[in-house]
DNA sequence: GATGAATGAGCGTTCATTCAT
DNA sequence: TATGAATGAACGCTCATTCAT
């Protein structure tokens, strides 16, 4: 327990730090531009000079130019589903914390950041089983989201799917339509206000679709 | 109206048609590819070679590669809404239509040609104004298509939006789901009566978000 | 058999007389840096400038580097073993043949061309299969070239090897020694005077080594 | 002669023989990969895995990569002379000690470590004047050492070349053809039983060639 | 001296587009 | 108009070497 033996310790400690900060800094730089110009369309140069280190510096800490983009949608997902998550613990009602949850989506991701949403779904068509494997890993984690969320006994409001494949058919519907918003916002180009009020309508379809595929144990939801 | 004129009529006329056909060949030969590999992975050869031209005469019917894949949007976009628009026709109410419409939509073109959907879609990303005015023609259509389905006072059902947006968001919504089905249906790998159970509760979905947002004129859809 | 179609068949001769020749010179500039530079530092950009082509272009012709390493050493491979097999048609006996044999191919092609030899073996290591295969081919021939030459009843002398493995033996040796030297030849920096009696020096001892490995049906070679 | 000064060269002493110590694990790893996969497909990193140690760590220890290939070179370089020469004098006459030093080349080196023989003429070509020199090193050595088996009167049995020549050409001669055999042998996947009958041919030839060359003084060997 | 992350020049290969025939 | 060989810019990835700790 020397000093040395603690320095040794310290700096160890502090490489790793630095370590993790670095991959962050690349995968920050990769979302840029991934989400900006897209997966194909970004040269690794580009996220080096914006990550502002060498081209070789990025391959220490990615295999290469895919496993950077499963990086990001790791990233991505992770980040989205505790904003839903988030969101949707603050609802007095499930049916209320899905809205919630969607309200939030819609505006701390889909409004400030329209891109990150498209890359979790655009990219990654045409790649390899890492990278599908990454999208299904989200998906299948949105799907047991969406699951707990209206199958947990929240306030006494059991609720029921009305088949088997209720749970994946609306997690997808959610998800494809966040994504369709994603995609479609630039086209809109609207103003602030029409903005919120398509969110608002967005969210409205969202629990309306729900409602037609879930029945309540008490008839209330 | 010599011979020698109706002669070069008929060539030219003859002439006409085969530059068309040979179009269609190249356009179906790039829709074939775009969808199986990607817009960006297949190789202008391949079409050439699937088409049975050469290189060169993919050039002398499109200016270029994205020429081609909004030639091949443009197919499949009008393809799409005639589908919707048959299906939509045979209903005996507005959302019976639109149910008939989501059905055909699916059985028709997301379970035989899952990719198509996905080429409207996914694949427009990053590119030129061209393009994306293809994309936007498209959707803007499929609005149309939609808002003109529930407005019509077909058999006396009268529709009302609840707001003024109520119209894009329906659109970008049913197209949205679609497209995310097209994504993951092959991720699902169901047994083809799941399949249909599936595609079933896809539709519930969307015709229970559009009674969340139109209101019907006499209280009854 | 109109001018038309004597035209396009002969314009398709014409195509196909140039691409032989481009192909051609694409091989001889990549033997010619290959041989200067060695495989790995060769650049295919450097063959393209020498060829005067485009990089492009090279890869019209040859699938890969290692595709045109292969070409050039069946090229040499080929060129090698007529060198051989004339000057052995012209000795009067079996060994006189196999030592002007070995006189051409040191004064033909040793001492002018001394990086083609070295290609032959110090280059295709490490690489794939196929290139293997070259090599063991051009391997095989000559060991049957030996064989021939010495097995061939020419002008009554009928030679015996002293065991069913001699052939290859000799082969090897001969090829072995020629590719060594090949190999040192840049570090004699010899007079012309001793250049030539290395030469013949190295012919006497392979024809010595071949004597120890054969026997004469009539004691007499 | 304190303890303090006694230390201190005991301690520089022992720092003496670690730093050989890790220099030699360095040039075995570095022979056996460089053997293994060849100079160029030798990464340092792989090097250092494999030593033990750290990347930078190898260039304390030796200027660059081609310095590490002139290590090893040189100790393959002794290693095979004082096998050669240990054989050698086991013999009873010049040219048995010569089949001796033959034999144990070929069973000793060729056939249980055949890559070994290949670094000493394969990899060294494209390279700087320093490895040349290493390589023109070897075979100055080795050409002195037929040379002086040769000449000695061992045994009362005196030699003379035929010419000045003779000597290196002789050397050249036998080191390319066990240059040849290590490269060949891994195509010939013989039998046990063949392998030892080629070495003994081979080992004939060898003698025969030497023959050729040499004329003793008592017209006896 | 030892470490190992960072560097960046370098290269093989691809493919949309052009153009001589 | 059709052809298909030629073009060459572009980019992913490697790895010998350096250097701050």
């Amino acid at each position: 327990m020397g000093s040395k033996k603690n320095g040794s310790t310290r700096s160890a400690l502090r490489r790793q730090r630095e370590k993790e900060l670095r991959r962050s800094t690349i995968l920050t730089a990769a979302e840029k531009l991934f989400a900006q110009k897209g997966y194909r369309k970004t040269r690794i140069e580009d996220i080096a000079d914006i990550a502002e280190i060498s081209v070789g510096s990025v391959y220490g800490h990615f295999k290469n130019k895919e496993d950077l983009l499963i990086g990001v949608l790791d990233d991505i997902g992770m980040y989205t589903r505790k904003l839903a998550r988030n969101a949707f613990m603050e609802g007095d009602s499930i049916l209320d914390g899905i809205e919630r949850a969607g309200i939030a989506f819609f505006e701390e991701l889909c409004l400030p950041y329209p891109e990150k949403i498209r890359l979790l779904f655009d990219e990654s068509i045409g790649f390899s089983d890492h990278l599908i494997d990454a999208r299904r890993n989200f998906m299948e984690k949105v799907t047991g989201d969406v699951h707990n969320a209206l199958m947990q006994a929240k306030h006494g409001a059991g609720l029921k799917y009305s088949s088997g494949l209720s749970g994946e058919v609306i997690a997808v519907c959610i998800t494809s339509i966040y994504a369709g918003l994603g995609n479609y916002y630039k086209f809109w180009k609207k103003q602030p206000e029409d903005t919120m009020a398509i969110g608002a309508e967005v969210v409205r379809y969202i629990v309306g679709g729900i409602k037609s595929l879930i029945v309540s144990n008490e008839e209330r939801l």
